[in-house]
DNA sequence: GTTTTTTTGCTTCAGAATAACAAGACATTA
DNA sequence: TAATGTCTTGTTATTCTGAAGCAAAAAAAC
């Protein structure tokens, strides 16, 4: 999936919802999709001053609220860090695998997860409107790399 | 459960340990038994200031590292606040439905929430060490209320 | 073209967490 | 019990994360 496809898909987005894809907003949209995985907002801030110089904490945070509220993208709380989320085009619960030792980060939709989350949390009366569901260890490659050594 | 056989676990615990059970760490540990939700760690400071009158950030977070090694307490990631765990005779993965109208915090310990996750996981290869599964919403006497409005 | 709403600039501040080093308390064992 | 080593606390400073408030600018609506 190309970064302009994702720009081209978000955009069409913010046209439908009735919201302004802004200059700042873009290119915060653009240093997320350059990052494998989670980025934290100070991180982002620097990168963005290399072409926003004036940029504040105000401001990454401001397009970090935007670009949640579309849906774009997703807070990792264990790290705070943040994640593009590929798949906007409806909101949806995700599950996060957050390697360790390389930082990759695999999101994941999982229906019968979800569903045992949500049955769980009604045997108690409880709404769930919204969740974070994330797992730290390690992925694949890197136990890969481990049994090597 | 009590306060005193909660902290009579404790010491219990910490002795086989061979961990100290020290008069900060027990006054940290009775603030958190006294709060019916999760509370943050300057919240805590400052109610640890009334007894302590030279405690510092250090001081808490000190505690609160010390507390969570032996597995009394549980971080809630989405809300930065700390937990007393009433079941810590064995560490254990918990799921927490954090509720936003009253604060009220319940801990679940779903088995097969729990395997379906690593299950998941497992198909991606991946090995989870630790994680961290909230959901935040309306409890059920919030619900109650919010019904009779 | 004026008004209204949204976005951005800018400063300040609150809350969360760690680093580093000194000082004190406790346990060990000689 | 005195000396030693380890663990805990005191203290200061600093960094990171995030939000509040208000003015200025830009865009949308009328």
């Amino acid at each position: 999936m190309s970064i302009e496809s994702l720009v081209t898909r978000a955009r069409h987005i913010c046209d439908v919802n009735g919201a302004r894809f802004t200059t700042i907003r873009e290119k915060v949209f653009r240093l997320l999709a350059d990052t494998h995985g989670g980025i934290g907002a100070y991180e982002l801030l620097e990168q963005l001053k290399a072409s926003e110089p004036a940029a504040k904490p105000a401001t990454i945070y401001r397009a970090l609220d935007f670009l949640t509220e579309q849906g774009f993208i997703h807070k990792i709380e264990s790290t705070n860090a943040f994640l593009l989320c590929h798949h906007f085009e409806q909101h949806h619960p995700a599950q996060l695998l957050i390697c360790d030792q390389c930082g990759h980060v695999e999101e994941l939709h999982s229906s019968p997860l979800q569903q045992e989350f949500v049955k769980l949390a009604s045997e108690k009366g409880f709404l769930i409107q919204r969740q974070t569901v994330e797992a730290h260890g390690s992925c694949q490659s890197c136990l890969k790399k481990a049994s090597n050594d």
